[in-house]
DNA sequence: AACGTTTAGCTAAACGTTTAGATACCCTGA
DNA sequence: TCAGGGTATCTAAACGTTTAGCTAAACGTT
């Protein structure tokens, strides 16, 4: 691979000029500016962004660190990042840590070791996870999104996921039910536990009861809310509304509704957190709280370019306002029961 | 930053007993191996690889560029070449090409340009965008999954969409009907193309009429099909069955039947390419044609590790077998019709 | 004609690693 | 005692850039 001695070598020129060339800056004559630029062509000769960044100290790159990109949620976070990545002239390296707080922390090693200029992280586990590492993380930058508590060593984006699961409950509640239940992620994650929490205070605000039978931990997975859901319904007193906590979820317990016979939103109301392309598409179209994704990923981004200018202010945790989108899976209950 | 040299200072030694023990290889006491480790330890050492890579000429680094990583195909693709590298020690730099050429061109640059040592593209045109680069691309290992052809200049991976068109068009067939309309991506692209003809060629071989006007491009994308669906169905004699091809189309065709309050399969067959988490839960079912993708990812980042070993046999062109997934979104036309 | 000033280009020293080759040490056998 | 052969460690030269500092030419002033 010709390197960039060949091309001075090729237009006659020295190094430094090329370099020169190539960077737009200082003075190079029209004549050498061509002559480089021939030589260039001619050779195929593309600058090794290793050594450039060497020496500059600088490589154009950015970590981001998801826990599973099969998740509608994180995959529009990664569109979006990447977007603004791209308009801001970095690259992305994409690390998935697969919901394992050890990946993460190998994956954050790595990205520092790859020079990631910073990093935006979703965090996988709890806050129990983050006081260690954070030694371990040096002087890299990093902004958390999603499943991130202010009392985390870095600046935090993260949706209002308390007021998101009131919304939804309230939403439930307000066409009069009585029983309801609650898909629940992960109990130590962070995410998980605030929207359980939502829920329940918005249950009691209301004066429902909150039955913990009712409460089922679908670890935000499509087969183990599957069977979760599977035990909601085999209840006795089968609840007449339900809450899911997120878009994966979501998947498993309209699997386990349709294949029950259980008719949404006839015998069954059912809200969820997350809004995704398919939620409008189903029949009926899916009740859905939105995460403002695209703000919550320019958000990051903005904040992760401002450390990385130096910006040592003190930790910022910004709160994301979540939207009600009210669709058709939510009704009042049989009259009969 | 600490650098090599801080910690050799630290431990009372010679970068090269660092680096040495650092690689695990050549001999080093375990005296001095353990002062090495409590220094990096302590200073909260990473191994720069940027220099590291810029001597050795290895990155670890691979690019990976698909056009949209929106789509569900892509997502899992992403997903499943993602934990191949991990597995193999690489990590990868994560490019979008949005369905554009030139940005395809400029990422492949940039992929260069990083030194990765090489490059699964998801290639966003058609064959005549491919002489071109070619050229450009230097030296660069590189392997195409989906929507390749095998004249283009690289290993490529492809599901036979030919086949997978036929599968979903033979089964449609198999319910009697005779009015089937196809939604089709953007005419430009190899894989649309392939598409479509496989869709032409079934239907001729089971000797039902083509008409033109019952063929839509949605390219690719929710919205179009939306729009494009409903021409569709405003047709005099409305199709009874629908072939689309793929996921993304396959959202917007269903809101599209949803809001003109059209039952599937009642009134309309659907059948689409591509499967994904939402087809099983979604009522009805949807029947579709599946694209090995764990597989095409594993074929294509094994084929790349042995070019990046250096084997420079022909160019292979590997085609993928498509499977024919019957759920309940088909059924015979109406007898009326 | 002597002097600065500006401009255009070059030389060479970094950047943080790896690694070939040099060196120093310790042991064994004669 | 010394040669010979391992070991364990070090020195210094790369890798492909960028860039501070330099040279030299060209020009305008006095």
């Amino acid at each position: 691979m010709a390197t960039m001695k060949d091309v001075a070598k090729a237009a006659g020129v020295s190094t430094a000029t090329v370099s020169a060339s190539l960077s737009g800056a200082s003075f190079v004559s029209p004549i050498l500016q061509a002559r480089v630029a021939k030589a260039i062509e001619v050779l195929g000769y593309e600058r090794n962004s290793m050594a450039s960044g060497l020496k500059r100290g600088k490589t154009a790159l950015i970590g981001l660190i998801v826990s599973d990109i099969t998740n509608p949620f994180f995959t529009e976070l990664v569109h979006c990042v990447q977007k603004k990545a791209w308009q801001a002239g970095y690259s992305v390296l994409l690390g998935i840590s697969d919901h394992d707080s050890g990946r993460e922390a190998e994956l954050l090693r790595l990205m520092r070791s790859h020079q990631a200029e910073g990093t935006i992280l979703c965090p996988a586990g709890g806050i129990e996870d983050y006081q260690p590492h954070c030694l371990k993380i040096g002087r890299m930058k990093l902004v958390a999104v999603d499943n991130a508590a202010p009392d985390m060593p870095f600046d935090t984006i993260a949706l209002d996921n308390h007021k998101a699961a009131g919304l939804a409950v309230r939403h439930i509640l307000s066409f009069g039910h009585r029983r309801v239940a609650a898909m629940a992620g992960h109990a130590h994650q962070l995410v998980s536990r605030q929207r359980l929490d939502g829920f329940r205070d918005a249950m009691v605000a209301e004066n429902v009861a909150v039955d913990p039978a009712r409460i089922r931990h679908g670890d935000f997975r499509i087969e183990d809310a599957y069977r979760s859901c599977g035990e909601l319904l085999s209840l006795q007193l089968r609840p007449t509304a339900l809450f899911v906590a997120n878009n994966l979820m979501l998947i498993g317990v309209m699997r386990a509704l349709a294949e029950a016979g259980i008719a949404v939103p006839g015998d069954m109301s059912v809200a969820s957190i997350d809004d995704f392309p398919w939620a409008s598409a189903f029949q009926p179209a899916l009740t859905v709280v939105r995460q403002p994704i695209a703000d919550m990923a320019t958000l990051a981004f903005d904040r992760l370019i401002e450390r990385m200018k130096g910006d040592d202010s003190p930790r910022s945790h910004t709160l994301c306002d979540p939207q009600l989108i009210i669709r058709q899976s939510c009704a009042p209950p049989r009259v009969a029961e």
